[in-house]
RNA sequence: GGCGGGAUAGCUCAGCUGGUUAGAGCGCAUGAUUCAUAAUCAUGAGGUCGAGAGUUCAAGUCUCUCUCCCGCUACCA
């Protein structure tokens, strides 16, 4: 195993386009701060670096949604982060931004050194322009009709109602949110990184290097490497952004993507003139702790511009998180379906590790996790406050009760108590292994060991009841009881710095460094020791009940605001010239199959009663060939033909849609003959 | 459709390179106990390890096929 003498993590940049919230959290955050801290006990070298986010498109969105400047909208986010970040007592060594001058400098120096270097391909696309405001159009910024869905507010990169992704150019009657004008087509050069220059040595260092990365990461870079790597686009059309350093590239600015990574260099820079033996020395380990939607940004995309530009040492583990849900629903900001961090804060004030408690047992390490109330609710009340707060409580009150609080001296062990003694260094020792594998669920369980044997040994040795018979015992038991609270309040640090912080309080003793983990005289006999107090308190069922309430009504208004906004607009009016053009014909079906290597194609055989003929539509997901074949529906006949997958396609069922995208056949109420004509 | 991940006790998860009666926490049942926030401790019940086939003396663990869930991707008039 190789020795390295410092250790730089990074933690994803949370996107300033909103706060952070619990899958942010048991994803990224609480795993890194755990790692962190560790590190920081053991007296490494490390340091931690985190910041916003904050270019791209949405940002530029949002402020135009809100009519307010881009850097209103990524001040006010970075703001609500930076402080919700601080309040749950994550412990970055420095909390930066993207938009700061530092960051500007790093992100064009480095690109400009890959453009010296040659590393760039340039192409020149035709894209969408917007003559009146004179810019380029990012996808997001061009509305038009779905080719799909008919629905004439999707973006140029989605249609949100059928969920299609889209080019900007499939948009029927494409138009500019900016101005509402109708863009035209015009020339535009890009730089691009030649991602498949790099496949051989990611294929090595990946494949062959990194075979202990977690087999979610592992997996996605095999994934990635085997397809094929393609160029990708390293700058933008927009004004929002680092310009590109170069010349006759006026109004174009790195991609998001390109310049986020580089935040971690940046962040490092504004910390320590010293930034370089972090990033440039091979022994340093760099940890990335990402989500696993930034999977491939960190184990290709971004080993690729650090390798091009030279100098550079990549990162020794990735280790991504899959992703915690909410109550059973996929977290969203966009829904509002979340438990965002800063709400927590004021509505749990001082609970914050019950939060890092629950969202690291239940982290989503190897698959989607759920996160419920209740859950939260059983942890905090069956584990912090019966196991962990309670056997604190019993060791300091029996100690206050039996000898005033001044630490009693043990007298000689009896094999009970060194055997309970010798458990310590054996979780100690699984407690490293775990965390240094990033199983960090694993570990607190580890930690939380310490509690419970806390718990045994005094119900074991029953001091309450010796003491009335031998005292002297009594005093080795509770030396031992005390022992055992000051290591539960080392292991406990990383994960729950602040009752950690209360336990070494109520101790009276100052901060304990990881080596003195496992020790079973920390806190000499004499040593008199301060107030107990509850470590945790349990969370009334009504507590829990106003959250789902919360929930609830989120729920309720998110269904409101579908139905009332997914009744599409009435179109314009047309010519009953233009009705007419259409005919549409009742038809029967008269088989199905489904199209091969696509899951919602089916090719159906239609009688029109004009004649036999294929058509091909995106129905699979709805109906089985099974259940349509023999059944009628209406066919707009002379729709243009179309080619789908290699089949022509010569009209469209017309289908019934709701308000989730969901489709249902249209069939006359009695059987009619085919051919018979629809108006 | 392609690729990746997942499927193990009621719940949340461990099970490393295949090897004695498949583990933990919570929940549940019974008993003990009262120092402690009705907290604790002990014991126990609970699993055809998603389904099927195969390799092997031996498979939760390897191979193949299939099903379901999550993600990426293609396709969708």
């Amino acid at each position: 195993m190789k020795k390295f003498k410092r250790y730089l993590v990074t933690s994803a940049l949370p996107y300033a386009n909103g706060p952070v919230h619990i899958g942010h959290l048991a994803g990224v955050y609480i795993p890194s701060d755990i790692y962190t801290r560790y590190l920081r006990l053991r007296g490494e070298d490390v340091i931690s670096v985190c910041g916003s986010d904050e270019h791209g498109v949405p940002i530029t969105i949002k402020a135009r949604q809100e009519g307010v400047t881009p850097q209103d909208i990524v001040d006010k986010y970075h703001n609500i982060i930076k402080k919700s970040f601080e309040g749950l007592g994550m412990s970055f060594d420095i909390y930066s931004r993207t938009s700061s001058p530092v960051h500007h400098k790093t992100a064009s120096d480095f690109f400009r050194t890959l453009y010296d270097k040659g590393v760039f391909t340039e192409q020149t696309t035709m894209q969408y322009y917007d003559e009146e405001a004179g810019q380029f159009l990012a996808d997001r910024y061009i509305m038009g009709t779905c080719p799909h869905c008919q629905n004439d507010r999707a973006y140029g990169d989605q249609c949100e109602k059928c969920g299609s992704s889209l080019a900007a150019t499939d948009l029927i009657n494409p138009r500019s949110t900016i101005t509402g004008s109708v863009p035209v087509m015009r020339e535009t050069k890009h730089w691009y990184l030649p991602l498949d220059r790099y496949e051989d040595f990611l294929r090595k260092w990946i494949l062959e290097g990194h075979k202990e990365w977690k087999v979610n990461v592992y997996g996605q870079c095999k994934s990635w490497l085997d397809l094929g790597l393609q160029p990708r686009a390293v700058s933008r059309d927009l004004d929002w952004g680092i310009p590109v350093p170069v010349e006759g590239a006026e109004g174009k600015v790195l991609y998001v993507w390109f310049d986020a990574p580089i935040g971690y260099i940046s962040a490092t820079k504004e910390l320590t003139p010293d930034w370089e033996k972090y990033w440039k020395s091979e022994d340093t380990k760099m940890v990335h702790f990402i989500g696993k939607d930034n999977i491939v940004f960190h184990c290709i995309v971004f080993p690729s511009m650090l390798k091009a530009h030279g100098g550079y040492i990549l990162p020794e583990n990735v280790p991504a998180n899959e992703f915690l849900n909410l109550e059973g629903d996929k977290i969203s900001t966009s829904r509002n379906w979340a438990v965002w961090l800063h709400e927590y804060l004021e509505e749990f004030p001082g609970k914050q590790d019950v939060l890092r408690y629950v969202l690291c047992a239940n982290a989503p390490e190897t698959k989607d996790n759920d996160f419920t109330w209740k859950d939260f609710q059983a942890r905090n009340n069956n584990e912090l406050v019966a196991v962990l707060g309670n056997f604190v409580n019993r060791a300091l009150v029996l100690t206050d009760k039996y000898f005033e609080g001044v630490v009693p001296t043990a007298g000689t062990l009896t094999d009970y108590d060194r055997d309970t003694l010798g458990e310590l260094p054996s979780l100690k020792k699984s407690l490293e292994e775990n965390i240094e594998n990033y199983r960090f669920r694993e570990a607190l369980k580890d930690a939380m060991g310490i509690a419970r044997l806390g718990n045994k040994y005094l119900a074991d040795t029953e001091p309450w009841k010796v003491i009335k018979s031998d005292p002297e015992r009594v005093a080795t038991i509770l030396n031992i009881a005390i022992q055992i609270t000051a290591n539960l309040a080392i292991a406990i640090e990383p994960f729950m710095p602040f009752t950690a912080a209360k336990i070494l309080k109520m101790l009276a003793v100052e901060k304990l460094g990881w080596e003195k983990l496992g020790v079973s005289e920390l806190i000499p006999a004499g040593h008199r020791i301060g107030k107990a107090e509850l470590l945790f308190e349990k969370i009334d069922d009504s507590v829990i009940e106003r959250q789902l309430q919360k929930l609830a009504d989120t729920k309720r208004a998110n269904q409101e605001r579908e139905a009332s906004k997914k009744v599409a607009e009435q179109k314009e009016s047309i010519s009953f010239d233009d009705f007419q053009r259409m005919d549409i014909r009742v038809s029967t079906i008269l088989a199905a199959e489904k199209v091969a290597k696509t899951k919602k194609l089916l090719k159906l055989t239609v009688d029109t009663g004009i004649d036999k003929r294929e058509i091909v539509s995106g129905i699979a997901e709805y109906y089985t060939p099974e259940e349509l074949t023999g059944r009628q529906v209406l066919v707009l006949v002379n729709l243009e033909p179309r080619e789908l997958k290699g089949i022509l396609s010569r009209g469209m069922i017309l289908m019934g849609e709701d308000a989730t995208g969901k489709l249902v056949l249209l069939s006359p109420s009695t059987a009619v003959k085919s051919g018979s004509t629809v108006g």
